[in-house]
DNA sequence: ATCGTGTATCGTCGATTGACGATTGATGAG
DNA sequence: CTCATCAATCGTCAATCGACGATACACGAT
């Protein structure tokens, strides 16, 4: 997202790599109302279209735009239904952040660093 | 964190609170350089310093910034110790976070609503 | 008391985000 | 065909973010 000019960062593997993932799939959770477009998804699961948009409160362009983010991180996908979308989530695309978080509440990873 | 119009959102109650607070932990985790930061503390767990801006590579300026932000996030705690800062991880200050993200991979939540 | 080291804060800058209205694009109904 | 509806995109604007250097602050050592 931004590059980072990295004055000389040498993270050790691809840990940058997997770092910006994280941080693109957590910033499409950094938003209140992306929480509660998902939180809705969760509930009336399936297909829901412009009905998100009386839901949240928004007006339908930045909905849309919030969808927009959303979908590329790959939380929802969008399926095409005639005349309007099938928004849908996509729990798994979640599980990076989730490995993550798993990993920094371990108590010790046991590393013989320096 | 901007408080949102609200044009008329009918929020079922304090969600709209708890994703404020949720996103706010997102938002902590949405940067390479925080993620960075974090893991390196879950490596040498316990006090550093200045180490950090060695490691990431990035200005003592922009480094204490970020580190403002996980603290007030409560992801990282900064005890004074001596003339130096002792930074550890907070990880049960994630719990929100990690509770929405449980939450979501539910598969469905029964609710009788509408 | 002075110096050096390690942090935090300030001020600035460009880039990005979030919101909106207006417009455009599809698609099904009449 | 024409119309209505829903979604996506465009353009704009204020606000926030991320990075930096410069400066100020705190404390231990000399």
């Amino acid at each position: 997202m931004a590059a980072i000019k990295a004055r000389e960062a040498r993270t050790p593997a691809g840990e940058a790599q997997d770092s910006v993932r994280i941080a693109v799939l957590a910033k499409a959770l950094a938003h209140p109302a992306r929480l509660g477009i998902i939180r809705m998804l969760r509930e009336r699961q399936g297909c829901i279209g412009c009905d998100i948009v009386d839901r949240i409160g928004l007006a339908q362009s930045t909905v849309s735009e919030h969808l927009r983010i959303l979908k590329a991180a790959g939380i929802v996908t969008g399926e095409i239904e005639g005349p309007r979308v099938c928004y849908a989530l996509e729990p798994s695309a979640l599980e990076p952040l989730r490995h993550f978080l798993g990993e920094i509440s371990a108590p010790a990873p046991r590393t013989n660093k320096s």
